[in-house]
DNA sequence: TTTTCCCTCCCCCGCGCGGGGGAGAAAGTC
DNA sequence: GACTTTCTCCCCCGCGCGGGGGAGGGAAAA
């Protein structure tokens, strides 16, 4: 690396933003080239001052930390932004990395965890803590699907259900008489519990018997 | 740590077998205990042994690493498995993210990285390698959206249209008449260029426009 | 001020579909 | 052999809803 990476805080607590350039500065490769205390203030010096990347708190007054970064991801996409906050996941955090967030870190990380983080980002992954990291995941398991055990036609039939095609022509797809569909299409709406063919489907699709094809 | 961590290889290619043990043995605090070739011998082997954590290639003849991984998942969810495979993300890594694998690595990975990802797997959290990372986060940015311009009343309708209720109670809802609510049913469905109720309910899930609720 | 957009409400028509029944044939289970 | 499950097909009824019109009023833009 030629140049050493720069570096903006954005906090409101003085003592952290205080505290986090100090040990920021120890390290050699890595310069704090300002601070600022809230997001308004962090968007005009990031936009100012083009660092590499931005620290920034979540919970801050004028201008939270989601704010300031949606704005900057807008303004300045190649300024890397790590959102830096407390020891709570926040659920924004999903909304912030759909929109591009580099990384999102707590604050009882541990320095050498933090360099780590940052030359991740700074080097164009993704940096994640692991407490982060493990509500990400969490968003990716199953729930608990409510037990409805279709037979196999049934699933076929749900499955064109889905789709726009009236019961005549599903049935012609799958080469039987509608009144068959018609059966199996009453039979499924009984075993789901639902009142009618479009809250099958979205049931269905809540509980991933069906895949969203679009 | 007291003991050093045990490790089980997985994979069908013995080249790969014995240069990845070899790299490991390199290292202190790893143990190399055993190596299979398929998933069938990976999985009796570890049922056996107990390692802290089994490097599995997700390709392989006989019983495949997804296979093997979410067995081992159900009889030893105590066991940490890492997915170490080819250089292209496979779409199964979301499958064998959600059944609670703990890491996802590439082959191409540096022995150091790969080293770092071993032991926080093993500490309890999870490891996704940067290419891995990315194509999970994909996942979770808005896919731009075909551009339909609904009205807030309109959104509002659409809403309670993912609901269960007729047109008629969602009129009473809404306290305003039915033919009203069918005026915005009907025009929704027009810009939304949909055939009907469950489609268009469908589409607008697809599009985000509204929430999963369950 | 005229125009446009949005929300509101009304009518008619026909079909898709949910709910209720029944029934026969093939396959596997007991 | 008796029984259950699954897949197939049939009838009737009534309502939900899609598609086609039209209309009035208020608010904002042109």
């Amino acid at each position: 690396m030629v140049d050493s990476i720069r570096i903006l805080i954005v906090d409101d607590h003085a003592v952290v933003r205080k505290g986090l350039a100090m040990v920021l500065r120890l390290e050699p490769g890595l310069e704090v080239i300002e601070e600022a205390e809230n997001g308004r203030e962090g968007l005009d010096a990031a936009q100012k001052l083009k660092p590499d990347i931005v620290l920034v708190d979540l919970i801050m007054p004028e201008m939270d930390g989601q704010e300031m970064a949606l704005s900057l991801r807008r303004s300045n996409p190649e300024i890397k932004i790590m959102m830096l906050t407390g020891t709570e996941v926040d659920d924004r955090v999903y909304d912030l990395l759909a929109a591009g967030i580099e990384g999102y870190a707590l604050k009882n990380i541990e320095p050498a965890e933090l360099m780590r983080g940052i030359h991740a980002v700074v080097h164009g992954e993704t940096y994640l803590h692991p407490d982060v990291m493990k509500k990400v995941l969490e968003r990716m398991k199953p729930q608990p699907a409510p037990a409805v055990s279709l037979t196999q036609r049934e699933m076929e039939v749900l499955e064109w259900m889905a789709t726009p095609n009236t019961y005549k022509q599903i049935a012609s797809q799958l080469g039987v008489g509608e009144e068959t569909i018609r059966t199996h299409a009453k039979n499924i709406l009984e075993k789901m519990h639902q009142p009618n063919r479009a809250q099958a489907v979205l049931a269905a699709m809540k509980n991933k018997l069906i895949k969203m094809s679009g």
